[in-house]
DNA sequence: TGTACATCAGTGAACGCGCGTTCACTGATGTAC
DNA sequence: TGTACATCAGTGAACGCGCGTTCACTGATGTAC
């Protein structure tokens, strides 16, 4: 039954990955680890070959989700410079799109009030993340972190808003947010 | 083993607010009916007398929870007038220690991302709350409805953010968010 | 106002189910000689 | 390079536990006469 280290790690990361999407889709809390496991072709009893605790694997999945959207956000930006750059970032995070695609956008955004409630261990790796977030758009906006910090605020604010509110609701504090931020 | 109506109705509100406090600060999937019941004085068999379902519930507690918070926001503001009622508010919400007390804070910066995976009524009571915490802001503002939703989205996300992050980076956040906000 | 009866708030046991975690076991991989 | 043995990735059953919901029951409250 062992597998090549090579395959371990692989079978880790297929984890990393299954948790990630499962997680932002559905919820920490509300998603088993047997869930998790068969998505990823394995029984569950195989888990802690990996991973210590289901704590240690939110914190991978959140890292891992959002080395995802940072690469994502900065392709976006690379191409325009200076504040072209920073509109770019926005028009791609503050979307439709992203609001409707949980499970593939930013884990601050669809797991925050539970990321919040994590350990320590999962706390440092989630503010690892957000601090990636910040570093994108302080690269493009003028005023450094600060301004960055708050433009970012206004970013997870605006998903998780549009995320409970129906429709036109919705639509509207994406606009409204995004007009805002690109007036910055 | 029956109750009076005026009893009863007593008993509802008790089980809304322990709700309300317990889904604030564990989450609404961490926090069991029999949790709920036996901190409002009952057994969990109950709880079907007053609720159809724990979904109905969340909708209730949230509501209770923002009708509360957007009070106190009100009696911040209506001492001053204008754009120093917004600052009042800012103050107030973007806090240490509103951040520090969860569970007598906003329900949507405590179950926001627990709140967008809510059935239909449980979204459209939330939508509501953010509803009067914008309709606060928009008071006293100047550009309306568009800027309070910004300000709004902003105060959410620092919240969010600043219950992840640990200490100065933490208090930081609030700091950047604050500032940016009085600005406006 | 007094009596008979229906209602229903609250109890406590039970329903089936999934949770995170542990463990004995299997057998291919990796290592030491 | 070949052999013997230790390691460990993955399996599948089991651990104790709590979940949301249902239900028969109790007895005080509310209602109809």
């Amino acid at each position: 039954m062992r597998k090549s280290r090579v395959e371990a790690a692989e079978t880790r990361q297929r984890i990393i990955d299954v948790a990630a999407r499962k997680f932002r889709l559905d919820g920490i809390h509300a998603t088993g680890l047997t869930d998790v496991m068969a998505d990823a072709g394995l029984t569950h009893g195989g888990f802690y070959r990996h991973f210590e605790s289901k704590d240690r694997l939110v914190a991978q999945a959140c890292a891992s989700a959002m080395t995802a959207i940072v690469a994502t956000l900065e392709d976006s930006a690379a191409e325009k410079d200076g504040k072209d750059g920073f509109r770019a970032v926005v028009e791609r995070y503050v979307s439709a799109s992203h609001r409707d695609d949980p499970d593939g956008g930013c884990p601050v955004a669809a797991m925050g009030s539970e990321l919040a409630r994590g350990d320590e261990n999962t706390r440092v790796a989630a503010s690892e993340c957000i601090d990636e977030l910040i570093e994108v758009v302080a690269k493009r906006v003028g005023h450094g972190r600060s301004e960055a910090v708050f433009a970012v605020a206004a970013m997870i604010g605006a998903i998780t808003m549009s995320r409970i509110m129906l429709d036109d609701a919705s639509t509207q504090v994406l606009q409204y947010v995004k007009q805002h931020l690109d007036a910055i």
